[in-house]
DNA sequence: CTCGTTTTGCACCGATCAGTACATAACCCA
DNA sequence: TGGGTTATGTACTGATCGGTGCAAAACGAG
């Protein structure tokens, strides 16, 4: 079908221009983000994205699915972290979630977090995003659940609750600290919010 | 300056418009909300939306205004209900923030809650919009930590936490079980996050 | 009924939207 | 060096964007 040898080669990094969109749309989110300004965040023509990438909607996809591999297997490299135990893990993951805040931001505001700005923006009318978001929080919850659980069976952990409803509990917390840091929250009082929300996992 | 007096009168209520506009920004988010959506929502012309509302930002923040208004003082009138206990209060108010999330919806998905959703569409980008949200989050959090005070003191809540801090948390909370429901959380999902951020302030 | 004023409907504005057509450039292989 | 193939730049498409101009309609006051 294609065959690359012999025509002349791509002048562009994909992942880099990959990468590019990603902040694009991190920093907007979709709609506010034109096609125009694709072109400028990674320095490509017009015939460059759609030759590559077919469609405005189809870079979008690709770009939440390279945010989501990222953060999650990032999140989750804390959580399986067996050396430690489970609640230093949550802590940690936490404190990881305080720093992303505080990693990319925009006029001195956090440009908060992809998955959380799609599902608020996108979820309720784009079927392929509300999936592949509907993927990652199984994917998110799966592990944290697992370190509630062996939080619980050791003794780090004294809540009885359910492990899956009190793994809901803390990815809601973190989604309520992305949104916060939006509305301009600084890292003391993201961190007191972290702490917060995990004194409940100790009664 | 205007006499309203002696000349063709409205043919349309103002507010029910308003109330029009609202639902639509709501449901779909400002930039995904057109000028001609905002014509079929509220049922008028061009003429009339622009002859009242100037523009179509101008005719957001109303919008936002409103909802503004009318969600804060039904918080705030269940948080300041002095018959109740604190921690009923604060109960009550989780149970109403369940329930808003099953009042209107759009799809079998919840459109959330407009604060929530312009914190992360337009908090950033949009001056005017950041300090409506910033004044009404300063409205919420002096509710919410006046009823924790009021707890601690009578030994209704028994986290020593500051009350400012705890109501940092319950409000980001709030915002995550928001994002939550519009990632497709069911109401049993929600009690149970809002529940166990009521442990929070048992110990 | 006429005048002054505002509302309303309709056509229209330039700008921008996402996406495309096409010629040419650039490359590898033979 | 010439031919096959893909990448790129430029110009362009129809549609839609937010917003406006204007004339007719609709009313109250006199």
């Amino acid at each position: 079908m294609y065959r690359t040898d012999m025509a002349r080669p791509r002048t562009f990094d994909e992942e880099r221009a990959l990468d590019a969109a990603m902040h694009a749309f991190w920093a907007n989110g979709y709609e506010a983000t034109s096609t125009q300004d694709l072109c400028d965040a990674t320095g490509l023509g017009r015939s460059s994205i759609y030759n590559t990438f077919s469609s405005k909607h189809e870079l979008f996809q690709r770009a939440l699915a390279r945010y989501i591999d990222s953060m999650t297997s990032d999140q989750v490299e804390i959580l399986e972290d067996a050396g430690r135990p489970p609640m230093k893990r949550l802590r940690a993951l936490f404190a990881r979630v305080v720093d992303s805040e505080f990693e990319c931001r925009k006029d001195e505001h956090s440009i908060g977090c992809l998955t959380v700005n799609t599902t608020v923006e996108l979820a309720g009318r784009d079927p392929e995003a509300a999936e592949m978001l509907a993927r990652d929080l199984a994917v998110r919850l799966a592990a944290i659940s697992a370190v509630i659980r062996s939080g619980q069976s050791c003794g780090d952990i004294a809540s009885t609750r359910d492990a899956g409803d009190l793994a809901r509990f803390l990815n809601a917390v973190i989604g309520g600290m992305r949104v916060s840091a939006q509305g301009g929250a600084d890292r003391a009082a993201l961190t007191v919010i972290s702490e917060t929300a995990l004194d409940a996992l100790n009664r």
